[in-house]
Parts: structure tokens; sequence; C-alpha cells
RNA sequence: GAGCCAGUGAUCUAGUGGCUAUGAUGUCUCCUUUACACGGAGAAUGUCGAAGGUUCGAGUCCUUCCUGGCUCACCA
């Protein structure tokens, strides 16, 4: 066994094993019971990100424990990307413009671009040891990914739950699309509350403060309350627009807060949700001012063609120069931007594409419950999503590279005719319909649009069901719902959430059994770590310095749904215990190579650490069971690095170094002993740290234990005639006692290696005779007597 | 504004009613000991956010408050 563990070389050579053997391959011969993972398909961007190596760990290790628990674990691998972030990337990459280019070309530009990046992405989750079956990876813009979430888009237009609307959303006008309410972030801006001063018709005036004076061309009414006693005399009345001179009715209205601002309020078409509520209700015609790419058309007049930034800040200096501006207080205020790229969001009518989740708020809440949440309180998370919606969900966006909506529509009549399921996947710009319009018309067209990202990733579980089915999976193999959705807590409104809303639709029940969610990475100072705040780490850079099983080690050092701050020095602390592993295995296996037969009896203090053993394998399997990995791991650490090094190996030395003095069976039971403990050790260790355990097992035990993988041996089972309670309290008294006499030696300055002359236990000799050759010799005690107050003569 | 989570030695952290509160990092002292100095032995450091309450007994349960983080909302 070499001196040091070379862990670059080891954590290569095992990827390589694992692949070219199959050890995670998915096997439909396997007759044990299916655990599935739904696992995130990350977005392929450039690198992974810390987050990812955290989250993705904590998943692996369950998936590990799973496999070794007995399980057949499905176990496939995902990437996302199509839709807006893939475009964004490739934009960027390729330093082009999707809105300056063909849109064939770019959609090619992008298919290219991904499947350029995509090897380098994936090889990034197999270096951290990701237990994947890598040979079946999905891309949600594959063809299979487009027929499962084209077929889920007919599926609901059968079942009435999709309808095209024109009508106010949500629109980004840096990305030129609409966007959903799952894609608003908040941002704190710097704005001014302003003071605008409107007439009346008979010459009076009133003053309503606004935040976005570009939308005065765009006010259709205005609102007071009908209890407000300063404006009573308003109501009925017209205003008159400043600095566009048209008239527009005054109304009262209970959404009108009189506590706010001057208590008046302009309509526009639209500022916000309420507005384009407002204008339905009252039935009046909008004066929409902005166009798709943030400019300001002919209802602004003079202003037409400004961006709405430079509108405002004209119509601001305007109404100053008219005197119209009565006051502009600087504020900051909170507004909503797009989560792609930063942009204030608009409000603008256009045609798309909804998915009706209002009204089924209930079931999606009932759906959550009837799953398992890690930690719990993430559903009350999920459930509050759900009770704030205010929108259906829009699944049109106006890009290129996405799954198209199989549908076209008749030039004639409008109507929309459907792609039959046998089409998918299809492309409806490429290919006609296979029939006539029920108007007999044969003229379609068909649509620009592309589905939202997630109206695809919502259906990864019908992806990798459809996908094993493809391929032979035995129907009575369960499938579905999933065994675990492991994700983490910021895409529960989204992807979580969306996936219910997909199942409840098409398959009527939940799409998992258990959802965990892991929490997030923060910098040192437990802030979250962004790019552009510069306090990002990269994996790779940390992977450079330290082994994966460290970088595992650390992630294993939280619980799910807890943030992780990252600090250099948990890494050291990863990297230590693998290179402890290394060197106690050094020492175990020099000791166990003329091991052969089980001994006849075991000796006290071996007892004592079997004891320990088992009833840690017995904890461990409970708390992997509740996925709670960090008990695990912290349980394992301490018995590996308390009981079993710093004590029991120094016990042991004695019986396996002088076997003609302490006898041969005596050293036999150690080697047994060391044996049990070692091998369990690794394989408690082994989903978390699945190389460097993976590299002793490899050393000595694949031979004696006939598996070719430590991840393929079955999960210790806790031996209950090992453990002894009795024998396990005088053990630790008597660990006490070496305690006290490597205190006493330390306390002297004296080397552990010095002879003590004579210990008096406190004890009955015999309580604690069976121990009493072990202790004697890790203690270098030369006469050991018994009485009433623990004696250490040096 | 609402909800959720959290507040334990210098730092991070375990601990869901019961002996002198866990472990790690850091600090200090000692030990080159035949697995390991990426080690070992030891020491010091805590009014468990605050105040009340329940209980024989509370870091642990309840109430209120304070602080931090997150999520959602408001944002004329």
């Amino acid at each position: 066994m070499a001196e040091n563990y070379n862990y670059k070389e080891s954590e290569l050579k095992w990827r390589k094993f694992w692949e070219t053997e199959g050890i995670f391959k998915f096997s439909l011969k396997n007759k044990a019971k299916v655990y599935s993972i739904d696992t995130p398909p990350p977005t392929v961007s450039g690198k992974m990100h810390i987050g990812h190596a955290f989250s993705y760990s904590q998943q692996d290790f369950i998936a590990r424990y799973k496999r070794m628990a007995g399980f057949n674990v499905f176990y496939p691998f995902g990437t996302d990307n199509n839709g807006l972030p893939t475009e964004k990337l490739v934009e960027k990459l390729k330093n082009v413009k999707s809105t300056r280019m063909p849109r064939n070309e770019f959609v090619e530009l992008c298919d290219n671009t991904v499947k350029e990046i995509l090897p380098n992405f994936i090889e990034d989750w197999k270096i951290i040891g990701m237990s994947c079956d890598f040979s079946n990876s999905y891309s949600t813009i594959d063809k299979h990914c487009i027929k499962t979430s084209q077929k889920s888009f007919l599926d609901l237009f059968k079942k009435n739950l999709v309808y095209q609307q024109t009508a106010p959303t949500m629109w980004c006008v840096h990305c030129q699309t609409a966007i959903a309410q799952a894609e608003l972030e908040d941002k704190e801006l710097d704005s001014t509350f302003n003071d605008v001063q409107f007439s009346l018709e008979k010459g009076d005036k009133i003053t309503i403060a606004t935040t976005r004076p570009e939308l005065l061309g765009a006010c259709v009414c205005i609102y007071v309350h009908p209890t407000d006693k300063r404006y009573k005399n308003l109501i009925g009345k017209n205003a008159i627009i400043p600095l566009f001179g048209y008239k527009v009715p005054i109304f009262a209205d209970e959404s009108a807060d009189p506590e706010k601002g001057s208590g008046i309020m302009m309509v526009c078409s639209w500022g916000d949700k309420y507005d384009a509520e407002a204008i339905a209700k009252r039935k009046l015609t909008p004066r929409i001012i902005i166009t798709p790419d943030g400019k300001m058309n002919s209802f602004a007049k003079q202003y037409e063609g400004l961006t709405i930034k430079d509108a405002r800040k004209q119509i601001l200096s305007d109404l100053e120069k008219e005197g119209l501006l009565i006051a502009k207080k600087p504020i900051k205020h909170v507004v909503n931007v797009h989560e792609r790229c930063g942009t204030e969001i608009e409000f603008l009518s256009t045609k798309q594409w909804f998915i009706k989740i209002l009204d089924n708020r209930n079931k999606f809440i009932e759906a959550g419950k009837t799953i398992k949440w890690y930690p719990e309180y993430m559903f009350t998370r999920y459930k509050h999503w759900i009770e704030n919606l205010g929108w259906d969900w829009c699944i049109s966006r106006q890009r290129h590279f996405g799954v198209p909506f199989p549908i076209w529509i008749c030039k004639k009549c409008s109507e929309v005719l459907v792609a039959e399921e046998s089409e998918l996947p299809i492309d409806p710009l490429e290919k006609k319909p296979s029939k006539k319009c029920k108007c007999g018309s044969s003229e379609f067209t068909a649509d620009n649009d592309v589905m939202d990202t997630w109206a695809t990733s919502s259906v990864s579980p019908q992806i990798i069901l459809n996908w094993a089915k493809d391929k032979g999976f035995d129907a009575s193999m369960e499938l579905y719902p999933c065994s675990l959705r492991p994700q983490a807590h910021d895409i529960i409104r989204t992807w979580a959430f969306y996936t219910i809303v997909k199942g409840v639709y098409h398959e009527n029940k939940a799409p998992w059994k258990d959802i965990t969610i892991s929490g997030h990475v923060l910098d040192p100072k437990g802030e979250a770590m962004h790019k552009s705040k510069g306090n990002a780490v990269e994996p790779s850079v940390v992977l450079d310095k330290y082994p994966a099983d460290a970088l595992r080690f650390w992630a294993a050092g939280s619980k799910l749904g807890d943030d992780l701050r990252y600090l250099e020095k948990d890494l050291v602390t990863g990297q230590k215990t693998v290179t402890k592993l290394w060197n106690a295995s050094k020492f175990t296996l020099l000791q166990l190579q003329d091991f052969k037969s089980k001994p006849k009896k075991l000796e006290a203090f071996d007892i004592w650490i079997l004891t320990k053993l088992n009833k840690l394998i017995s904890n461990s399997t409970k708390n992997f069971d509740n996925y709670d990995y960090y008990k695990v791991k912290a349980d394992v650490e301490l018995f590996f690095w308390r009981d079993l090094c710093d004590y029991y190996l120094e016990i042991s030395k004695d019986r396996l170094y002088n076997p003609d003095k302490r006898g041969v069976q005596e050293r036999v039971s150690a080697q047994y002993t060391l044996y049990s403990s070692l091998l369990n050790t690794l394989k408690l260790f082994a989903p978390i740290m699945p190389f460097i355990t993976e590299e002793i097992y490899h050393m000595h035990f694949s031979e004696k234990e006939k598996i070719k993988s430590i991840h393929l041996c079955s999960w210790p089972i806790p031996d209950q005639s090992l453990i002894d309670e009795k024998n396990e309290e005088i053990g630790d008294k008597l660990i006490e006692i070496i305690s006290e006499v490597r205190k006493e030696k330390s306390q002297k300055s004296v080397s552990l290696k010095e002879s003590v002359k004579e210990i008096v236990l406190p004890f009955k000799e015999s309580e604690v005779k069976d121990f009493i050759e072990d202790l004697k010799s890790v203690t270098k005690a030369e006469k050991v007597s018994f009485g009433k107050k623990l004696e250490i003569k040096l």
C-alpha cells in the first residue's frame, strides 16, 4: 500500500471503472424494488457552480444508500437546454443577437452550441461522483422530450385545461417575450414619487402622485375612494391629462387607497395587474402606449419612439417646465423584474397560451399533501405560493429555441387544429397538418412561439417514465409516482409546483412519494453567492485542490433545507478524514494479511467496539431512511475517528504485534474485529465518500467479499448478537481510565509510550478482568490493582 | 405588511423535557509514539438572543419581544 493516497489518480480511475463496468447502469433484469429518482436536469450553462456540487452531492448520498440498501435504483441524468436560458447562453458564447438573425439559423446555432458544450458540462457531474446512469442521459430539447412535452400539451388541450387568450400579460421588453409569475424577481430601485397636477374642466386642480409619469398618455380613468370626503365632489367629473390634453372620467372605486399619495389614482394601460382589472371592469378602451421592445408608441404623441426611461425623464422635465410637477420625492422602491435579465416588467396585451391553474389550486395543495416533504416546512412554502397565485400559467414564449406548440391555426376561420399524438414530435412550421379544418380549408399558419422551458421540465417524471417504457421496462416496475424528487428551494414555485400541476392533470396524482429540498451555498460571511458580486466559488477550483470526496464530505455537513457557508477549512477537514481513512487502513490491512478464520471467542474490548459498530449501523440505517445523511456523516465520523482510531486501534496493537505473549486466538479476535470494523466503516461512508472507500475496498475486501464495487455491496445489517450493553458500559468506564492515564502523562509532559508503575482501578476485579490485559498494554501499566479510588502511579 | 426558518464557547455546529450541553475549526501546553505531524494527548473559552410562563425538572414546550436570513405581497 502506497505511503500516501493520490486522490487525483484514484478518483479518475474509479470514475472510469464505474463507467466501463456499468456499475450504475439501470438494470431491467434486477427484480428488486425500484427506487426512482426524478433528477433535476441542470440548465446547461458554462460550468457547474458550487450550489450544484452541494445539492447534487446530497441527492447522490441518497441514491448510493438506496442502491446498497437493495433497491434497483433508477437514476437517469438529464440536462435542461431549451428555452430562454439556453438562448441567452448561446447569445453570450457566440456573440449574437437572436433578434438580429433568421430564426432557423439561430435555432441551428443553439442546437450546435448545446452539442458542443454538453459533454464537458456533464463531465462536471461525473467528477463529483454522481452515480447516475450516464449511459442514459436526456436533454430537454431532444426528440423524446419534445414529444413528451407536446403530448402533455395535447392532453391538456383535450381536457380543456389550456387556453389561448389575448389579454394584458407580463412582458419582458428586453427578452421580448411574455413571462410567467414565477419568473419574477424583486429588485430595489431608485425612483421618484412625483406629484403631478391635473386640471378639471372648470379649471380646478387635483394632484396625483405617480412613479410612472411616462404612462400619463396611457391614462384612461381616475379613481378616488367612495368614502374619501376630500374628493366626493370629483366623482362623475372629467379630468384633463397634463401635457396630453385629453379628458378621462373620474370614478369612485374601493381600490383607491386614501392613505397613498394624494389619495387619487390614475388607471393606465397598463401599470400593473390592477390597472388591467380596472379597465376590464369599466369596459374602457385601453391606450396601450408601450411597444414590445420597450419604446413609446403613437399614443405618446411627441414622446413616440423614446424608450420608457427616456420618456420618463423627458415628461418629468416638461411637467416641470409647465409648472405641473408639484413635488418630486426620491424614493427606493421594490419592483418586479424578469429573473433572467433584471429588466422591469411591463404589461402588454398579447395573445398567449395559458394552462389553467387558478381554478384547481386546492387540488395542487391536496396533491402536495400526499408527498412527504423533507424538511416538512418546505410544504408551507409550496402552499403559500399557490395561495398567492394571481395568474394562470402563461406557457408561450415569443422566442425561438424551444418546444413548438403542436398546433396550426386555420387561415380562414382561425380555428386551432392540434396535431395527432402519432405525429409527435412535430414542428408545425415545417410540417402541414394531415387533415383539413372543420371549415374545409387546408390553409394554415403555424405559431412562431415556443413553450416556456418549465413546460417541458415539468414533465420530467413522464420523460423518464416513457423513456423506460420505450426501453422495455417491465410494467410491473412501479415508476409513477417516482420515489424521490430532489431539488433546491429556489425552484419550489417553478419546478416542483409545475411538475405537480402536470402530475395532477395527466396522472391524477402527485408525481413523487418524497421530495427533498436542498439549501443554498453561501459565502463565508453568510451572503448569497453571485458571479457579479465576485464571491462565487467554482467547483473546478476547489477540486483542483481537494478531493471530490472532501467536497462531498463538506456537503454532507448540513441538513436538508439548510443553507451552508462555503468555508475552505471545512474542505480541509474533509481531506483530513480521507487521509485518516487511508492511514488507518494502511495499518489495518497490514494486520489482516494472514487473517483467515473467525475467532472461537471474542475478546472483551473487541465486543466493546463491535457493540458500538452495530449500534452505529442501526442508527445510520434509520437516519439514511429519513434522508438525514448529515447525522450519518457525523456519527460515522465520530465512531471512526474516536472509538476506532484513537482507542481501539491502540488497544488492539499489543495483541496484533505480540501473539506469542498474548495468544494466537487473541490476535485472531482482533483481526476479525478490525476486518468487520473497517469494512463496515467503509460501507457506511461509501455513499458520502465514494472514491476513497472504493479504493480501500479494492485493496483487500473485494477479493474476500466477491463483489466488484463497494457501491454494489449490501448495506450492513446490525448484528444484534454482537450488541452487548453491559460490556459496552464497562468498556466505556475503562476508556475513561485510559483517558485519565493519558491526561496524567500529558500534564507531566511525559510521552504516552512511558510506562506506568501501577494503576489502582476503582472497580471489582471480577467486573473488569476480561479487559485487564488490553488495558495494561495500552496504558503501558506494569501493574494493575483494585481499590476504592483511581490512582495512577507514574 | 404577512408567512417560514434560525439565533448554543472566538467561529461553525449537534442536541424536539432528565446525569457535570456535542463535535469541528481556531488558541495555548505537551508528545518526532513501529497507520497517520494532513498526527496524537491535554487545557482554556458557554448567563444555550431577551423577558415571562408550563413542569419535580427547559437549550428543548408555550407567550411576548429583539435580531438575522429567506419567501411572498405591496409598490397609483
